[in-house]
RNA sequence: CGGGGUGUUGCCUAAUGGUAAGGCGCUUGGUUUGGGACCAAGAUGGCGCAGGUUCGAUUCCUGUCACUCCGACCA
């Protein structure tokens, strides 16, 4: 097997080196490129097929849910961004300016948007009146810049697209179930459609959006025992109507300051999907968002009929799935490999043999599982195997993410359990204090990723200063 | 932002203070075709960028940019 020379180009093994595994697959896989700006990337056509399917699949979704689209500019000047002074301070040290027009100086410098909370705000201010103009259930897609110090394909670029939610709500009550609300929304879609296993939970305060009062996060493991933060959905209170004046009269004609929620998800989930599923063969897709579901590889295709049979069951399926039929003259050996590495859920093959016999095989990514099909009830067969493919990469994440999650009652116990098992979720008892978070993080490099919403004691006091604990929280080193 | 590594054609790698070599890929023709096929003939780069040293630099020096890894910070 083992060869001198490079016959193809490979990906690198993760256990070899997980970092470099990771960039080999955005490359490999055609996903991304780079441009000549640092942190800034191509997405390409198959890269960027996969964000549309996650883009189509939430917005139907959030539509679902009563909101509704709309669109804001991209640039904020420095006096409104200024407005609310924490979030200017959680922002500032990594916001693009605009400082000219032209070669004309700018009488103010314009910020390029690191997020919307303040033009959503100040269009607000000017739209709400009355009770009867609440609830607000504004979302928008677009991308945001961040001029990040460390950049990497998907998980931190300096652009990045996403979406933004931003609702305006009567009573803070309202408010928080729409923050809840959301994070369901988009622990559904994780676990559903991504096939990712997420933990709901609350950030710590030192760890919350610049200016919420609440920070809600889902955090997922990585293959190599890495923490990624995949969506996040915050409740601001009305701290951001005060700031920005926004008003409402309600039912008994008093002005009352509404409430305000954002959610956010971006194009880092893709990084997740890929360090979540993928494997030394390459990229593994959820079927939910695959661009291309099912592949059809014509063997011996030169043979009477057999592109004609493959086309006529592209033609077939396509009605329920996304299918390409690959036609080239490259060795069927050569595409099989060429759409593992590009983490096509199921593979059909179809040959002489099989038209013989009124049948195809089917492969399913994740483990290569062959199946032979009758082309009868094609359909079933085929949605049958992307369904395994969905619950066998969600079962084998869930299991990485047991084998390394650890309870740990002191941090001599974290720093073990790191040591004896490699990275993953710690879960320890915290009594709240800044000071004990900082100390963990110090002393045994994991951070804390959120306070669990299903909260489970796994002991009685504070695991860095002894004394009694309030939360249990999820520790761990993060992307 | 601090510390390390890298930069030669589409990719991987080599050599060299005297003007770039090979493999893969690509093109064409033929033979193949159920796990990255084979044969033959072709095409493709001046060595990230900018200065400097030198008769002469891809090679030496300085700076810079990008990529990458390890920290700190962040979706």
């Amino acid at each position: 097997m083992a060869q001198d020379k490079k016959m193809v180009e490979q990906i690198t093994s993760m256990d070899v080196d997980f970092a470099q595994w990771y960039t080999d697959i955005c490359k490999k896989a055609d996903l991304i490129d780079y441009s000549s700006v640092k942190g800034c990337m191509i997405i390409r056509p198959y890269g960027y097929a996969i964000w549309e399917n996650i883009q189509k699949n939430l917005d139907d979704r959030f539509k679902a849910l009563g909101h509704e689209n709309v669109y804001m500019p991209m640039f904020i000047p420095e006096s409104l961004l200024n407005k609310e002074k924490e979030h200017v301070a959680g922002f500032a040290p990594e916001v693009a300016w605009v400082t000219h027009g032209g070669s004309e100086k700018l009488t103010e410098k314009l910020c390029v948007r690191p997020t919307s909370e303040t033009l959503f705000c100040e269009h607000y201010a000017n739209i709400i009146r009355s009770y009867r103009d609440l609830p607000k259930l504004y979302n928008q897609w677009c991308s945001v810049v961040r001029w990040e110090k460390t950049t990497r394909p998907f998980l931190r670029s300096r652009e990045f697209l996403w979406q933004e939610g931003h609702t305006m709500h009567a009573t803070a009550e309202e408010a928080i179930a729409e923050t809840v609300q959301m994070l369901n929304c988009y622990a559904d879609f994780h676990e559903q459609d991504l096939a990712m296993p997420v933990v709901k939970g609350v950030k710590t305060p030192s760890d919350k959006f610049a200016g919420a009062e609440d920070t809600y996060a889902l955090e997922a493991l990585m293959h190599d025992g890495k923490a990624l933060q995949v969506a996040t959905s915050h409740y601001f209170g009305d701290g951001f109507a005060k700031a920005f004046d926004i008003q409402y009269t309600d039912k008994d004609n008093k002005l009352q300051y509404p409430h305000q929620t954002s959610w956010g998800c971006t194009t880092r989930m893709i990084g997740g999907i890929i360090m979540t599923h993928g494997d030394n063969n390459g990229l593994v897709l959820p079927p939910a968002i695959a661009p291309i579901q099912v592949v059809i590889i014509p063997v011996q295709q030169h043979k009477e009929g057999v592109l004609e049979k493959a086309e006529e069951l592209r033609a077939r399926l396509s009605a329920k799935f996304r299918v390409k039929v690959d036609a080239s003259d490259n060795s069927p050996g050569w595409k099989f490999s060429e759409y593992e590495m590009k983490g096509v859920p199921v593979r059909l093959e179809i040959g002489p043999r099989d038209i013989e016999n009124n049948s195809c095989v089917l492969v399913t990514r994740h483990d290569r599982n062959k199946t032979f099909a009758s082309l009868d009830n094609l359909e079933e067969a085929v949605a049958e195997q992307l369904k395994a493919v969905r619950d066998g990469i969600y079962n084998k994440a869930l299991e990485n993410r047991e084998k390394r999650t650890f309870d740990c009652k002191t941090m001599e116990e974290i720093t073990a359990a790191l040591a004896a098992n490699g990275d993953g979720f710690i879960r320890a008892m915290w009594c709240g204090d800044e000071e004990c978070e900082d100390r963990i993080k110090a002393e045994t490099g994991v951070g804390s990723r959120c306070i669990p919403l299903e909260q489970e004691s796994v002991g009685e006091v504070c695991a860095c200063c002894g004394k009694p604990a309030k939360h249990m929280v999820l520790w761990a080193k993060a992307y």
